[in-house]
DNA sequence: AAGTTACC
DNA sequence: GCGC
């Protein structure tokens, strides 16, 4: 009775997002894409991530041999484009909350990629929510707890469903175990996009 | 380990 | 296939 899925704080908004916002969505990362392009950042052990990720917003989560952090700047060293203001708006009518995002990461994942299990601890405040979108293929996503180990449970994201992580959810563990690549024909190539959006700085 | 692989 |  201790299921991670009743943690206060997260919701699962299943097929809040139609096909016709999908897909301007995904019309709107495409430019982000464009100007800020996708790779597939190596932790600090050299290993490279299986999901390609950019951002957009003043800051954008990186990681490379240093660590994790957010930076104002792309690898290459061109400004994160702004966030798209159709994103603004979906974060505005999820969360009610007048404080604007100030990353929005985008992760790709193609076929095989995964994501381990992770906290959200980078930022300078967890009293802000986080959002989380999905697009494309299904994913497998696994929720665990503030700490690590104990149970744990999963959830299939389908395209157009929205997480809120806030409350006690906005620490806990979670990632994605795989996804059902092809399942989807929003993305012609196949493959999930996940936005994040987070208040970085306090 | 925001990692990978192994094992049930 | 899936939880760990």
């Amino acid at each position: 009775m201790n299921s991670p899925l009743k943690i206060r704080g997260f919701e699962v908004h299943k097929g809040l997002l139609d096909s016709q916002a999908q897909a301007e969505l995904v019309s709107d990362l495409r430019d982000v894409a464009r100007a800020a392009p996708m790779r597939s950042p190596v932790t600090r052990w050299g290993k490279p991530m299986s999901v390609k990720m950019t951002s957009a917003g003043r800051l954008g989560w990186i990681s490379d041999r240093r660590g994790y952090r957010y930076e104002p700047r792309h690898p290459d060293g061109m400004e994160w484009p702004p966030i798209p203001s159709r994103i603004l708006a979906l974060w505005t009518s999820v969360t009610g909350l007048e404080r604007a995002p100030d990353c929005c990461l985008i992760n790709y994942y193609g076929e095989g990629a995964r994501m381990g299990l992770h906290q959200d601890n980078d930022e300078g405040d967890f009293d802000w929510p986080v959002l989380s979108v999905s697009l494309g293929d299904e994913g497998l996503f696994r929720m665990g707890n503030v700490e690590r180990g104990g149970s744990t449970e999963s959830v299939w994201l389908q395209s157009g469903d929205v997480v809120v992580m806030g409350g006690a959810a906005r620490l806990a563990y979670h990632g994605v175990d795989k996804i059902r690549f092809g399942s989807s024909r929003l993305l012609p190539d196949g493959g999930r996009i996940n936005i994040t959006l987070r208040v970085v700085e306090a």
